[in-house]
RNA sequence: AGAGUGGGUCCGGCGGUCGCCGGGCGAAUAGCCCGGAGGAAAGUCCGAGCAGGGCAGGGCACGGUGGUGGCUAACGGCCACCCGGGGCGACCCGAGGGAAAGUGCCACAGAAAACACACAGCCGAUGGCCUUCGGGCACAGGCAAUGGUGAAAAGGUGCGGUAAGAGCGCACCGCGGCGCCGGCGACGGCGUCGGCAGGGUAAACCCCACCGCCUGCAAGACCAAGCAUGCCGGUUGGCGCUUCGGCUCCUCUGUUCGGCCCGAACAGCUACCGGCGGGUAGGUUGCUUCCUCUUCGGGGGAGAGCCGGCCGGCAACGGUCGGUCAAGUGUAAUGACCGCCCACCGCUUCGGCGGUGAACAGAACUCGGCUUACGGACCCGCUCUUAUA
RNA sequence: GCGCCUGUAGCUCAAUUGGACAGAGCAUCGGUCUACGGAACCGAAGGUUACACGUUCGAAUCGUGUCAGGCGUA
């Protein structure tokens, strides 16, 4: 039987942890998640979560944080095991000649969440492995 | 009933599934049980505890507070009262000591800005001259009412008075001195005397009273790892005693007393002192009531701890008795989903549907306050108006 | 977490110890010039001095409280 646990061997903690995923430079994102990702040596996932101080007050930031922990704990037997995720909530999307600059952060719910981070890491995942591909060669 | 005013309490409940953090039992990373955000947890504005550094003592400087009396561990907090202002009132607001210690500033305007010999002006009664006896002329001189300026220019209003005027005189109000009474006091009341002292600014310097060492849990302690016992500066002389190792005193030099002074302490030779630098950023602890005893069930004591009763006090608060006392993270727990009930809001085809249980907002060493943000619900006291009895 | 600092035109800075209408350069706009543009010259617009309350006759300046932004610290 599967357990859907999430201990403290699950997370980054060190900020040489989060240096070396975000040095792996291997980023997807949509609209209002970044993520990367880095192959690690233990065999599971381990996720990582990074949410400005411009994003919002502690409240808006601690529920963010809790609905990404939540969807990857319920989802973690179907990501790709093996690598490291850095999730990132930028505080706002900035676009291109588009309708501005938007001020409130994107409500967020948890199924939307969890929707994006199966997607965004089985996308990560593909361009890794083309990337380590590529460096081999 | 309406309008208002002061204060207090609470922010869902029950059940299920899957998780997170801590504690207990346990051999256990198995399992079971228990606990797990706020009134502001916020801003970091004050005050304390606690920790490290410093410290013979005193003074200056610097910073803070500012009606009076009390409460408190302490406070810039709280309570009561006084004074001033606002409101019909309940009540609210006030950095509210000193300008008769000194200095500075008060632009423009105005004659003049703190100084009164007054710019325009009024009068010219008294004295002089002339006279048509109505008065006129110039001077000596008198005056501070009127005018204009300004935020502000030697009390205000009225009557009398005068040549014109003026606290010149009088009445009321304001002001000052003195006395008596009440109050712990701020202050108030009454009486009496004085025609009246004199601009504003101290959130300008300042004076007075009181308070204040500096840095802050990323303080600090321990362990592991690692770097470099790296660099620079300083280190007198004399008298006396001597068991020849040294010792006492004086002087000098250096350092420290994190700003200065008085003054003090320490050191003065091959080991010390002072300064600069180099390295690590991992773990434990501080850290969540504390100490102690234990037969591991618990007991006892101590806390500015919390709740309730009683007593004292107008109150803040104090005393006493009983009960109670686990949020404790560290890239940072307190969550997600579902069902029912109870509220509330929006839409409604009145069947329901939707909504983070609503606003503000998330503990980071711990307390006492202040300030700021903020949607409701409920309760209590009081005031005014209207109506009824 | 703790300890500090700064807010003036779109940008960079001034304002003589509180004194009137808050100035200057760049940028913007409109003219002159030119075939057009640039440069140059002339002129204009642009401000709740971050916000609120207070002290004062008077506040960019002084005091208090908010709101932003930034820095240091193992």
């Amino acid at each position: 039987m599967l357990r859907y646990l999430f201990k403290k061997n699950q997370r980054l903690v060190k900020e040489a942890d989060f240096k070396g995923v975000l040095a792996h430079k291997c980023c997807v994102y949509n609209d209002f998640i970044r993520l990367y990702a880095r192959p690690n040596e233990l065999g599971h996932a381990r996720l990582g979560l990074s949410i400005g101080r411009k994003y919002g007050n502690a409240v808006v930031r601690n529920r963010v944080k809790r609905l990404a922990r939540e969807a990857f704990r319920l989802s973690q037997h179907d990501l790709p095991s093996g690598y490291d995720y850095l999730l990132i909530f930028p505080p706002k999307r900035s676009k291109k000649g588009g309708s501005g600059p938007r001020e409130v952060p994107p409500a967020v719910d948890f199924e939307t969440v969890r929707q994006s981070l199966l997607v965004l890491a089985e996308k990560a995942v593909r361009k890794s492995r083309q990337k380590t591909a590529n460096a081999d060669m």
